[in-house]
DNA sequence: CCTTAGTTAGTTAAAGTCCCTTACTAACGA
DNA sequence: TCGTTAGTAAGGGACTTTAACTAACTAAGG
């Protein structure tokens, strides 16, 4: 529990008058006060330093009420007060961006995760961020600090990868290399939780108290929002969706520690997908391929999809019905054709929940996620800027 | 967000104070200091005005350290400081106890659910309440409030149970109805989630951040503890355990909307058990009895349990996969055989789940309703006393 | 046994920080 | 000029803290 004394109040009051600002600006310090139920010296006060700071700005005077009275003075937040960097560790690419406060992304550049996995990936890293600081002239200090988003397991509490199979990381201190190459603090976290802090601060689930992300592609892998905050579970692996178990009779021959994979992804993720039309056809093709076939009209390609679609939509089904969430998130490869198998998925999942809950398809392109990278930094950093 | 003044850090410091005493009791005024880093003045201060209060009292000087010095006052925690009520309201029987703040039953009674259910439900409460209060010769200034743990899904913030299937109560205003009878402010929330609370506070999963703790009996129900507080989804009907889908060949055949059950309860709860084996048998054979004919050896018997462990345990799994709790604790009335199938169960979560986690049977006997009430009541509560 | 130095517990007094209330000035419409 | 609203100044209250105190105890030495 937190102890409390005059810096922490005010540390709380000022927050308090900032989120004030970002959520209802342009905001004149009388009707903060009005809205915080904070005094009016006491607000005048914490804005002169905001000011000074240079989180907030004051822009031209606004109305009189129909009843006259002194115009108010309209603060805005200044988005450009600061920037963040983020940062997306692909099994594929290394995509990195810098934002400003409101998440937009105001430089972006990506490298081959394969050229450089084996050394030097922070040492690239470093020169693409400083290239993007030199582009929008901006300086170390500028920078409040990095966000990754990696494909495995994290701890975040000690910036430490704790199994990324992709890039064949095991027990990989992030943070500690980070730190030799970046004077700004940096946290690391999974991927799919990025992307659902992403969605929560700016995308599909804005200002949702419990939301779930489910992303689809060579396996499946989901995060959720509970109560408004990330959750990561005892051991920093909560959310294994792909370890669901759908089917009673396929499941008791099922292996997972053989396989190294999970039931559900072993049925219904891209790369299941891909398997399963590769053995029928004989020749290999792709979960890409897999939907074009269907979409033709090719019978094998319609059984193999629609089997995966209906496994994946008893997963979606069984998480529903444990969470109760506000809005369920489809991402990843597989996201791709959500239009075509989205209703008869929805269908699925209102059949055996007790309760509807909408589904949607994830809402970023590439910056997803920069911006969840994004997110995740000013969730976890002790700031005035808070998600 | 909280505003703070003065008076919010006063209540968050004396909080502080006192829940460092309940945790560390005896404990001196020096040792708070040090432990909670509060000056020495002002935890004295604090300490005053607890020990004024009555939450509190001082017992005897403690021992000086090797070295020398004065002796400390060793302070305590008095949990007769005040008393809370706790009621589960059950398909059978209403059972009412008196706890004092460690939450130890000092006065109980029930009566039988049917003969009051259709009026006077609540006068008769009352009338079980007072009969304990004399009996400890108390007085409603010495209640702190009323917790009441429903079979429904229930608003806690309204005071409403939205659907309770077998009190046949819907939409039903318990609080407003309560607050006729009583005096003291009063709490309803699902009999699942007050069972948690109380084995979080307690129970099996004292101190722990994340727990699920799983009834099964008539139906299949859940309760949770996320991050260290209960969950209860966007609707109030998160944890529908009984939902669960782990079947892929049978599900496409169950209409739930139908049967009025979940798939997992219709093939792993207490009653099919009992229904399948009348089945196979032709007469009526309750839960229980299949499990005695199943440790005789009857093979029918065993065939039912097995595989209704087996789709329990597909379900635990799941659970598991997303949540990766700390503890899971099995309660409801087949919990009793809990023993006899443990080993098979721990089996298949293991072997389903990408980390282990540990199972167990629920602590309490038939205190457990009165304990969860009481925790509910602490933790919705604004008091000083808190979960 | 008595004395004294060293140590720890708890209190007193003064000062700092934050907030609030009250009363003010500033600015505007009618 | 009056009524109204925005924002500021001054004073006071409620917390906290630090620094210095008193109280109470152990242990060692004469």
């Amino acid at each position: 529990m937190q102890k409390g004394d005059a810096a922490y109040i005010k540390n709380l009051n000022k927050q308090l008058v900032l989120n004030c600002i970002r959520n209802f600006e342009p905001i004149s310090r009388s009707q903060i006060s009005k809205r915080i139920q904070i005094s009016k010296p006491s607000v005048s006060l914490i804005v002169e330093q905001l000011l000074e700071e240079g989180w907030i700005e004051e822009k031209g005077p606004g109305e009189s009420t129909i009843s006259g009275g002194r115009k108010p003075v309209h603060l805005v937040f200044n988005p450009k007060a600061a920037y963040v960097i983020g940062v997306d560790i692909g099994g594929t690419k290394v995509a990195s961006g810098v934002t400003c406060l409101n998440g937009k992304v105001q430089a972006y550049r990506e490298f081959s995760t394969s050229d450089y996995l084996s050394k030097d990936l922070f040492k690239r890293l470093q020169k693409d961020v400083s290239s993007m600081l030199d582009d929008l002239q901006l300086s170390n200090s500028d920078i409040l600090g990095m966000g990754i988003g990696v494909p495995g397991v994290t701890n975040v509490e000690q910036g430490l990868v704790l199994d990324a199979p992709s890039l064949k990381w095991k027990r990989y201190p992030v943070r500690k290399i980070a730190s030799e190459y970046f004077s700004f603090p940096v946290y690391v976290e999974n991927d799919v939780n990025t992307s659902v802090l992403g969605e929560q601060w700016l995308g599909a689930g804005k200002s949702l108290q419990n939301i779930i992300f489910i992303a689809v592609g060579t396996g499946i892998g989901s995060g959720m929002i509970i109560n408004g905050k990330l959750f990561r579970g005892s051991n920093f692996s909560a959310g294994e969706m792909g370890y669901l178990v759908t089917d009673y009779e396929n499941a008791k021959s099922y292996h997972p520690t053989y396989e190294g994979y999970g039931f559900l992804e072993s049925v219904a993720s891209g790369s299941s997908i891909g398997h399963k039309i590769s053995a029928v056809k004989n020749q290999p093709v792709t979960a890409k391929e897999a939907f074009t076939l269907w979409k033709k009209g090719d019978e094998s390609a319609q059984k193999v999809i629609e089997e995966a679609v209906e496994q994946l939509g008893f997963g979606i089904a069984n998480y529903v019905s444990l969470f109760d969430p506000d809005l369920v998130i489809i991402g990843g490869g597989v996201s791709e054709s959500f239009d075509d198998y989205k209703a008869s998925l929805i269908e699925i999942v209102e059949h055996f929940t007790p309760q509807s809950c909408k589904i949607v398809r994830s809402t970023f392109g590439k910056e997803a996620g920069i911006v969840g990278a994004v997110a995740l930094f000013l969730e976890e950093h002790d700031s005035i800027i808070q998600l």
